[in-house]
RNA sequence: GCCCGAUUAGCUCAGCGGUAGAGCGCCUGCCUUACAAGCAGGAUGUCGCUGGUUCGAAACCGGCAUCGGGCACCA
């Protein structure tokens, strides 16, 4: 005992741990003094600094990066809380686990964000220069970065921040290269004139995933096209149709339906293009729908993807007549150096001069915007590089496909078709930009080849440095080779596909440094993390980014992860026991064994957060007012149903939350209990007051003990498979309602009072279960259950609840039978407290009360916790005779007990009132049961358990029935 | 057009074959020596509509309605 109270007093001497509660014991909680606290003790101890040759199954998460485009929201919160609550568990398991952090430099994101402050500035980015620019976004990012890894800390995120990566670092540039050169040396990247989405507002193509369909309010332009005329033919024009008319200018053809009878004879034919004199052929293509419109279609394959493919079909020329800032180019003839959406105008008017206007109609249409640019995308044709995607989603398809079990497996699983119905018919990927931000795309151009400029036809090399490009240039081209490198980017999305693997150091050493891919003699080092934990054990993140990164990041790890990695002999720690793995290395390539699918975070308005719909919260502003705690419980607690998005309530006037503030006063709740332990426990610790003795328990201790085994084993399913929102609720709910409202209260007697023997009992059972609940607690309250822990043991400060284990109850606590035997008791209190409270006895007011049961069990009950129940009752003096006394008020808590209270009868009326209700409500229950049990058909064919539960509860009823309306009788 | 989700107490949501739950809010009474951020007691629902399966449906199946989301997209 005294050695105890010394270790107690020990962790109150280290001022950086001391627990909140040793000092002047304030009656809140208060969390930022604390959380801040236990933040810089993990991380100064290195607590979540994995070693990859530890013991323990390898457990690892990578963050999905956030962008560096300002600071974090509620959606970051909400699956910061996740991850976490993930994380904290397995490590409680026992488990190696890492949990990798990073951040995204959101090539485009940023870019636009700077252009617009050098903008601001009156100034431009080709003002700056390339390098000038550079230095500008580093600075950015360092602030950025540093604000959002600020806003991670206050979460209590356990991740190893000495493993911290940004995707533009110089490590993961390494591994933007060789992913790079490796799917270029496998045919999987190449370089083309094609039409791609190009968005004027950033200069840049952007990915069909970049395009954003909106409805608009447009029109329909009915445009007159004269037949080159022909003797004899009476049709001398055709009517085609269009939403954007100053592509006509572009026009290199009209399609109709080869099964039109209006048109069939016409195809072959040709047209003079108006306004630009084009003599411009009628060919004839399914695609045209001849019910839409007149039937007929202009065709500008320069300027639309349908039409691209019409020409492509047809061999129609590509005439471009729209430069990349969005304006009409010198082919658009007199109309040139116009913006696109005045050369509309311009173009109708003109059409409109010469009578060839037919009509304009209001058409409402979807137009295609740029995500970023938040401006209409021009289909434009333009030489890009492109990954290859259909041969690498083959390979995630197979792997979905497996027969042991889809690869990764979604959770909840409907996301797995979403992925799958992507990945089925998927289109090539444009991963150049035309911006400076970002990769820059390791390809030189020998401009030597095409006259010093570079064409669609310049040759390149692609290499991992300008000497090697140098070098594998002359071999090729000779001496006088020049070359220019490409002056592109590559899309955000290329480094961040590579996050799982890159993060953990790939491609490796040896790999980089060697002559190449595939070259004989490489005998690659496997960097010591990647084999230790790739694949990574779930991914965690939101629906909307399942086609952007999910499947971007299985596509490229299924171009690098598939042979087997080398076996690595765990020589740091010869005695450590056998990984769960295959010998001989890891056992898929798919980065991740589940990915967990969560939802959006939506406002008050059921809206979804965003910067752009401004309706964003900050988490911060939460997270002073009720504790990082808090906000990551709420946010938990409100996900039972996987996937579903949550709502956050939210009082913008006051920055208040209702659903955080429950939590708040959770987090109050379990630290006046623990107060309370403190000052019961005598000093005393659970290991110092060791383990109960099961002769010496009672009822309640029993119960508690029961219950808290069950608990155990219920939230450790529950968090383990990712049923995170239940564990709460039921950590909540055991915490709140069997610990604090009843354990506790049943046990005060015992504490308070002078029985040694019995108080130290009750302070092994309190000890242990107080224990057991902070731990259990500890991944969705990491702070608070970490300082009441310390509180609670008295550990040291260098010891973290956050790397102990998930407590082991003995099973033979676990008894049901008594679980119901104590509810007894639970319903017998309620009953009376109701019973007082009817008759307006004043709580106050100790008064006789008894309670009436023929059964022995029960009655032995009443008389072993005579005391403990007179506590809670309120009660003078307890009776508990087998029937009732005349002359008291009584209340039936079910068919075998009653109990009474014997008082003025001043409230009757009352009572009778509540009788009656009682009695309506139990024959309504007789008759359900009755009119069952009646249908033969339910005797013959449901289960005889049912039946016979079935026959038990209308026993119990008509018991019920029998005692409530004989009160009723006796009331008159 | 194709696909997915939701519809349960005033609000936010659990429950997903045995006859309805939680938190918040509400009503009543309590500063009971852990906690008023608390305690005790209480009220509150034709589980969207409609067929069907079943002895039995909030739950399973079909249709419908409303709301939300994704994909595709005809000029």
């Amino acid at each position: 005992m005294d050695s105890s109270v010394a270790s107690s007093s020990g962790a109150a001497a280290t001022p950086e741990a001391a627990g909140t509660l040793d000092a002047a014991l304030p009656k809140t909680y208060d969390p930022a003094g604390t959380e801040a606290r236990w933040q810089a003790a993990w991380e100064q101890a290195g607590a979540f600094h994995p070693d990859p040759a530890a013991p323990g199954e390898p457990f690892s998460v990578v963050i999905p990066p956030p962008n560096v485009t300002g600071s974090l929201h509620m959606g970051h919160a909400f699956n910061t809380a996740l991850i976490d609550t993930i994380v904290r568990f397995q490590r409680l398991q026992g488990k190696n686990v890492l949990c990798l952090p990073g951040t995204d430099h959101a090539s485009i994101a940023v870019q636009t964000i700077l252009e617009k402050q050098i903008k601001a500035e009156g100034a431009n980015k080709d003002d700056l220069g390339r390098d000038a620019f550079f230095e500008r976004a580093w600075a950015w990012k360092a602030q950025s970065g540093g604000t959002i890894v600020g806003q991670l800390r206050r979460l209590g995120y356990s991740v190893d921040w000495k493993r911290e990566r940004f995707t533009l670092d110089p490590g993961l540039n390494k591994a933007v290269v060789e992913a790079f050169l490796r799917l270029h040396a496998q045919g999987l990247i190449y370089r083309g004139e094609y039409l791609v989405n190009w968005c004027p507002a950033s200069g840049s193509a952007v990915s069909d995933l970049e395009v954003e369909m909106k409805e608009v309010e447009g029109s329909l332009w009915h445009l007159r096209y004269p037949l080159t005329p022909v003797e004899g033919e009476p049709i001398d024009h055709l009517v085609v149709a269009t939403t954007r008319p100053e592509t006509m200018l572009g026009d290199t053809g009209v399609a109709v339906n080869p099964s039109d009878p209006r048109y069939a004879h016409l195809v072959g034919r040709s047209i003079t293009l108006p306004l630009v004199g084009r003599q411009i052929p009628i060919v004839a293509d399914e695609h045209v729908d001849p019910a839409f419109g007149t039937g007929c279609v202009k065709v500008t394959p320069a300027h639309d993807p349908n039409d691209f493919a019409i020409g492509q079909r047809h061999g129609l020329p590509q005439i471009t007549v729209m430069a990349k800032d969005g304006t009409t180019n010198e082919a658009a003839g007199r109309f040139a150096g116009l913006d696109r959406f005045e050369a509309r105008k311009a173009v109708v008017a003109a059409m409109e001069a010469e009578g060839l206007l037919v009509k304009t109609e209001p058409h409402r249409h979807s137009v295609p915007y740029s995500d970023r640019g938040k401006v209409p995308v021009e289909p434009l044709l333009s030489t890009q590089w492109f990954v290859r995607t259909e041969p690498l989603a083959a390979r995630c398809r197979t792997a979905l496909d497996n027969p042991a079990g889809p690869e990764p497996r979604f959770v909840p699983e409907r996301w797995s078709k979403v992925y799958r119905d992507w990945l089925t018919d998927i289109r090539d990927w444009c991963i150049s930009r035309q911006l400076w931000w970002g990769h820059r795309i390791p390809a030189w151009f020998v401009v030597s080849e095409t006259g010093g400029v570079i064409t669609e036809a310049t040759p390149y090399v692609v290499a991992r440095d300008e000497a090697e490009a140098w070098a594998k240039a002359e071999a090729q081209f000779g001496a006088g080779a020049q070359l220019e490198q490409d002056p592109d980017v590559l899309d955000t999305w290329f480094s961040s596909g590579l996050w799982p693997f890159s993060t953990l150091g790939w491609p490796g050493e040896a790999t980089a440094a060697g002559p190449g891919p595939g070259a004989a003699g490489e005998a690659p080092q496997e960097p010591a993390d990647l084999a230790t934990w790739y694949p990574t054990s779930v991914l965690v993140t939101g629906f909307d980014i399942i086609f952007f990164w999910v499947a971007r990041m299985t596509m490229l790890a299924g171009a690098f992860l598939q042979e087997p990695a080398p076996d690595q002999p765990d020589s740091a720690n010869p005695d450590a026991p056998a990984r769960e793995r295959p010998v001989g290395g890891r056992d898929s390539w798919i980065p991740f064994r589940d990915v967990y699918i969560h939802g959006l975070v939506r406002d008050e308005n059921n809206r979804k957060m965003s910067k752009s719909a401004g309706n964003g919260i900050d988490p911060l502003l939460l997270i002073e007012r009720y504790g990082a705690d808090a906000l990551r419980f709420a946010l938990v607690r409100e996900v039972a149903g996987a996937g579903q998005d949550i709502r956050l309530d939210y009082d913008r006037q006051t920055d208040t939350s209702a659903t955080v503030e429950a939590a708040r006063n959770f987090a109050n709740k379990l630290f006046n209990a623990t107060r309370f332990a403190l000052m019961n426990l005598g000093g005393e610790t659970p290991a110092s007051l060791g383990e109960p003795v099961p002769a010496e328990l009672e009822s309640e201790d029993r119960w508690i003990l029961s219950r808290l085994t069950r608990t155990s084993t219920q939230a450790a399913e529950l968090y383990g498979s990712y049923r995170l929102g239940e564990a709460a609720k039921l950590l909540y709910e055991f915490a709140w309602n069997d610990l604090c409202d009843q354990y506790i209260e049943w046990a005060k007697p015992r504490l308070f009072g002078d029985d040694e023997a019995a108080r130290t009992t009750a302070r092994r059972v309190l000890a242990r279960s107080l224990e057991a609940l902070l731990v259990m607690l500890h991944p969705l309250m990491p702070h608070l259950s970490e300082d009441l822990w310390h509180a609670v043991t008295g550990a040291e400060a260098s010891e973290f609840l956050a790397l102990q284990r998930w407590p082991q109850p003995d099973p033979a606590w676990l008894d049901a039978s008594h679980e119901s035997a104590f509810q007894f008791g639970i319903d017998a209190v309620r009953s009376i407290r109701n019973l007082r409270a009817l008759s307006g006895v004043k709580p106050a007011e100790k008064l006789p009360i008894g309670i009436h049961t023929p059964t022995a069990a029960r009655q032995d009950f009443v008389i072993a916790n005579q005391g403990k129940i007179s506590r809670l009752v309120g009660a003078s003096e307890l009776h508990w005779e087998a029937e009732p006394t005349a002359g008291q008020l009584l209340g039936i808590v079910d068919s075998d007990a009653q109990v009474g209270l014997t008082v003025p009868p001043q409230s009757l009326d009352a009572l009778r009132e509540r009788l009656q209700k009682d009695l309506a409500k139990i024959e309504k229950e007789i008759a359900g049961l009755a009119g069952r049990l009646a249908n033969p058909n339910f005797a013959g064919k449901a289960p005889p358990e049912v039946v016979a539960e079935c026959q038990a509860n209308l026993a119990e009823a008509r018991a019920q029935a029998e005692l409530v309306g004989g009160r009723l009788g006796e009331l008159g």
